[in-house]
DNA sequence: GACCTGCTGATTTTT
DNA sequence: TCAGCAGGTC
C-alpha cells in the first residue's frame, strides 16, 4: 500500500530539511520506506539517524504513527529515539509510535489479550532469579538432588529450547543425556506451574506473543493491520522467536526493516541466531539492500586495528568499513604487573586526560566480565574520579526492592507462588521452612496457588494453631489491600499497604548501616511509584510492576553526568566515546577460556573486541596485566592472543613492548589479599541513578536551605506526618529522631531521608 | 523456628 | 574472595 501524503505535514521545506546532511546511502535507506529493507549498517555509520529519521520521514509521507512498530535492544534507545522524533516531527507523533524492546512491547501486547491464552492481564513477569527458584522447588518435588544436576544447568537449557522455540515434548524426545532428560521432565512442570502462577518468564513474553497471534485468524489480521510498519534495530542480535513473530508481523505488508551488523552479534549464547540476518534476503525475495560503510565516529587508526581484528574471523561477510576522519592518535597498549596496577594506570591516565580539560563523561572503561569492576572503583574512589558503574547488581535485583515487588505482585496477582514465598517471611512472621512444606503440599494437593491455601490455613490439619493464626494474618492483610485497591485505585493505598507489611519497620529497627540502605532503597522505590502514579494516564500497579520488572541494567542509569562509564563490553553495545579503555586482555579472561576451544565462540569473542574497539572515537587503550586475582588466587597469564591481530604500526611508541610471554615478570606482591581496600560505598554517587524514569533523588535539600529543628513539624514519604524530637551528628551526618502520628519514633538519617517541613 | 557455622562453587555476557 | 546454603544447635 503506497502512502499517503499527510495533508498538515507534507511541508516541503520541513521534507528537505529532514534528508539534508545524510549521505546518499543514508537517504536510500530513509526514503526506501516501502517494502522489505535490509539495512547493514558497519559501527558507527549513523543507524540509530537513519532509523529516526526514516520514522520521521514516513509519518510526514504519511504514515500514522500508532502503526508503526520500532523493536530496539533497550528501552533506552527507544526512549531516546522517541525524544528526538518529537523534535522532528511532534511530541504527539512520538507518544504514539510502539517503540521498545521486544520484551515490552510484547508484554503490553499481551496484556490487553492475556484472557485469549489463558493468562489473567495482570501476570506477573518472572526474571531469572524467580525461575531459578521455581526450578528448584521442582527439582525437590521430584526429589532430585543437586548432585544428579544443579538448577542452573536445568535453567539454562530449558531457556536455550525455549529460545529456539523447542517445546517440552520435542525436548523431551530429543534428550539423550541424563541432565537433558531431567531437564525435560522440569521443563514439563515449570512450564505447567508458570501457567498455573499466572507468570511468565522472559522467554515466554516472546512464545507468547506468537501464541497470541497464532490463537485467531482475527488476531493476526488485527496486528498485521495495525503494524504498518516495523522497523527492528540489532537484527543480528534477534532469536529464533523474535524472528518468527516478526515473520507474523509483516507477512501481509511486507513493510518491515532490520537493521543489523553481522560482526556486531555477540548474542549467540543466548539464542540469537545470526542466519536471521544472512537469510533475510532468502526469506523476502525482494528485499532491497543497503549498506552503511562509511563510519563517522572513529579516526582512521582505530578503524584499522578494529578492521584487522575482524578480518581474523571466517564467517564474516566481508565489508569494507571507511572514514574520513583523520588518522588520529595512535593506540596505547600497556602491560602492567597485576590488576591493582592496571587500575592505578587507568586512573592516572584519565586523570591527566581531565587536567587537560577533557570531561569524565568522555571516557569508558571496558572489561569482559562484571567482576573485574571492583578495582577500579577503588582506585577511582581513591583519586576522586566520579563513576558510574552499568551492569553488576541491578537495584531491582536487591533482596528489600525484590521483597518489596514481591508484595506487590502478589496483591495484583496471587496466584504468584514465588511471590508469595518471597513476601511470607520478609519480614519473620514465625512461618517457617516446615510449615511452608505442609502449606505447599495441600496447595499441590487441591491444585491451588500457595497464597489460597494460607488463606485456607483452618483447614490443614497438621498445623498448629499459631500458625494458622500468623498465616491468616498475611492472607487477610493482602486481602484487604487488593480490595481496596480494586475500589480505589490510589498509590495512598498502595504505600500504606506497604507500610503494613512491616518490612520498612523491620529493616529500620536493625540499626545497621546495610538495614539503613534498605530503607532507603524500598523508600526510593515508593517515591518512584509515587512519580509513576502522578505522571502517567490511567497509572495502575499491575502497569507499574511489569515495567519495572524488564528495566535492563542500561535503561536504569541516567548516564548524563559528567562520570566515567564503567561496563562490560556487552553492555557497551550501540554506545560511543572518545575515549575507551578495554582492560583485561589476558589470555584465558578475553577471550574466555572456555570459549578457546571452540571456534564458534571463539569468534563470538572476537566480535565482541570488535564492539570494544570500534566504541571509541578518538583514543584507544588497551591493557593487561602479567597477573590477577581470580577466585581469591593470585594467577599468573599470558596476553591475549587478540592482541597479535591488530599490527604493531597502529600501536604508539609509548606502548609496552610487546614482551614473548615467558619475560613477563613475576607479581610485586605475592599477596594482595589484605591489601586491597575493602569495598566502601559512602560517598560514592549512586543513589541518584538507579532508577526508572527521572531519579530525582532530592536528599539533602531542606538541611541546605532551612536548619531543621526539634520541634518542627515534617512529612515523610512512608512514614507520614510526624515532630522533630532531637537532632545529632556532624553537619554532613544528621540523625533525626522523629517521632511519626500513630508510628512512634524513629531515627533518620537527614542525609538520605526525605523530609518535608510543613507549618 | 531462629540463629550460627563451615563448606562450596562462582566469574561469561542479559532480556 | 565471598555470598549463599545446608546442617547442626538451642
Amino acid at each position: 500500500m503506497p502512502l499517503k501524503l499527510h495533508p498538515d505535514t507534507s511541508n516541503k521545506s520541513e521534507k528537505s530539511d529532514l534528508l539534508k546532511g545524510l549521505n546518499s546511502k543514508q537517504l536510500e535507506a530513509v526514503t526506501s520506506t516501502e517494502g522489505p529493507l535490509l539495512i547493514i549498517a558497519g559501527a558507527g555509520s549513523g543507524k540509530t539517524r537513519v532509523l529516526t529519521y526514516r520514522i520521521a520521514y514516513m509519518i510526514q509521507q504519511g504514515a500514522l504513527p500508532g502503526q508503526i512498530l520500532a523493536l530496539t535492544f533497550t528501552n533506552k534507545a527507544a526512549k531516546e529515539m522517541k525524544q528526538r522524533i518529537a523534535k522532528l516531527v511532534s511530541p504527539e507523533a512520538a507518544a504514539a509510535i510502539y517503540a521498545g524492546t521486544f520484551h515490552s512491547i510484547y508484554a503490553r501486547l499481551l496484556r490487553q489479550n492475556a484472557d485469549k491464552i489463558g493468562y489473567t492481564s495482570d501476570f506477573s513477569i518472572y526474571d531469572t532469579d524467580d525461575s531459578q527458584s521455581t526450578i528448584k522447588s521442582i527439582l525437590k518435588d521430584l526429589n532430585i538432588t543437586k548432585d544428579q544436576v544443579t538448577p542452573q544447568a536445568v535453567q539454562s537449557r530449558i531457556s536455550y529450547a525455549k529460545n529456539r522455540m523447542i517445546g517440552w515434548q520435542e525436548f523431551a524426545s530429543k534428550a539423550s543425556s541424563p541432565v537433558d532428560r531431567i531437564a525435560a521432565r522440569v521443563y514439563q512442570e515449570f512450564d505447567k506451574k508458570l501457567v498455573q502462577c499466572n507468570a511468565m518468564d522472559f522467554d515466554d513474553l516472546l512464545l507468547n506473543m506468537i501464541n497470541l497471534l497464532k490463537s485467531s485468524g482475527e488476531m493476526l489480521d488485527y496486528y498485521q493491520n495495525r503494524f504498518q510498519y516495523i522497523l527492528v534495530d540489532e537484527y543480528q542480535d534477534t532469536n529464533r522467536s523474535q524472528y518468527l513473530s516478526l515473520n507474523y508481523f509483516s507477512a501481509q505488508h511486507k513493510n518491515i526493516c532490520v537493521v543489523g551488523d553481522d560482526a556486531q552479534s555477540i548474542y549467540r549464547w543466548r539464542g540469537a541466531e545470526i542466519r536471521n540476518i544472512l537469510d533475510f534476503q532468502k526469506d523476502y525475495p525482494n528485499a532491497h539492500l543497503v549498506r552503511l560503510e562509511q563510519n563517522y565516529r572513529s579516526t582512521k587508526t582505530i578503524l584499522s586495528a578494529a578492521d584487522a581484528v575482524i578480518r581474523m574471523n571466517k564467517g564474516q561477510i566481508p565489508k569494507k568499513l571507511w572514514t574520513e576522519n583523520d588518522e588520529g592518535n595512535k593506540i596505547t597498549l600497556k602491560q602492567l604487573n597485576d590488576d591493582r596496577d592496571e587500575a592505578e594506570y587507568v586512573s592516572k591516565i584519565i586523570s591527566q586526560k581531565i587536567s587537560l580539560g577533557q570531561n569524565y563523561s568522555n571516557v569508558a572503561v571496558l572489561y569482559r566480565t562484571n567482576a573485574q569492576s571492583l578495582l577500579f572503583e577503588n582506585s577511582f574512589r581513591a583519586k576522586n574520579i566520579p563513576y558510574i558503574i552499568i551492569g553488576g547488581i541491578s537495584f531491582y535485583k536487591r533482596k528489600e526492592i525484590k521483597d518489596t515487588v514481591s508484595y506487590m505482585k502478589l496483591l495484583i496477582n496471587p496466584n504468584d507462588d514465588e511471590s508469595c514465598i518471597r513476601a511470607l517471611n520478609e519480614p519473620p512472621r514465625g512461618i517457617g521452612k516446615t510449615t511452608i512444606e505442609k502449606v505447599r503440599e495441600f496447595a499441590n494437593q487441591h491444585s491451588i496457588p500457595l497464597f489460597q491455601a494460607f488463606s485456607r490455613a483452618d483447614e490443614i490439619q497438621e498445623l498448629q494453631p499459631r500458625f494458622k493464626l500468623s498465616a491468616s494474618k498475611f492472607s487477610n492483610l493482602i486481602l484487604k489491600y487488593s480490595q481496596i485497591i480494586k475500589d480505589e485505585n490510589s498509590d495512598i493505598f498502595i504505600r500504606q499497604y506497604l507500610e503494613e507489611t512491616g518490612l520498612v519497620q523491620f529493616y529500620s529497627e536493625m540499626d545497621t548501616d546495610d538495614a539503613q540502605e534498605r530503607v532507603r532503597n524500598i523508600s526510593q522505590l515508593i517515591s518512584d511509584l509515587t512519580r509513576y502514579y502522578a505522571n502517567t494516564d490511567n497509572p495502575t500497579l499491575s502497569d507499574y510492576v511489569q515495567q519495572i520488572s524488564l528495566i535492563t541494567d542500561i535503561d536504569e542509569k541516567d548516564t548524563s553526568q559528567n562520570r566515567v562509564t564503567l561496563m562490560t563490553l556487552h553492555s557497551a553495545k550501540g554506545l560511543e566515546f572518545p575515549n575507551v579503555f578495554i582492560c583485561g586482555l589476558e589470555a584465558g579472561l578475553f577471550p574466555l577460556s572456555r570459549t578457546e576451544t571452540n571456534i564458534e565462540e571463539e569468534e563470538e569473542e572476537r566480535r565482541l573486541f570488535y564492539v570494544g574497539i570500534t566504541r571509541a572515537e578518538k583514543d584507544l587503550y588497551l591493557t593487561y596485566a602479567a597477573s590477577r586475582m581470580r577466585f581469591g588466587e593470585i594467577n599468573r597469564q599470558m596476553k591475549s592472543k587478540f592482541l597479535n591481530n591488530i599490527p604493531s604500526t597502529l600501536f604508539s611508541s609509548s606502548s609496552s613492548t610487546i614482551l614473548p610471554q615467558q619475560q613477563f615478570s613475576p607479581p610485586i606482591n605475592s599477596f594482595t589479599g589484605n591489601m586491597v581496600p575493602k569495598r566502601d560505598n559512602s560517598n560514592i554517587p549512586q543513589f541518584d541513578d538507579l532508577h526508572v524514569g527521572k531519579p530525582n533523588f532530592e536528599y539533602s535539600q531542606i538541611q541546605d536551605e532551612e536548619e531543621l529543628k526539634p520541634g518542627d513539624k515534617v512529612r515523610h514519604n512512608l512514614f507520614g506526618e510526624g515532630k522533630v524530637i532531637s537532632l545529632a551528628g556532624s553537619r554532613t551526618n544528621i540523625q533525626a529522631i522523629v517521632n511519626f502520628q500513630g508510628l512512634g519514633k524513629k531515627k533518620l538519617m537527614l542525609q538520605y531521608a526525605k523530609l518535608e517541613k510543613i507549618k
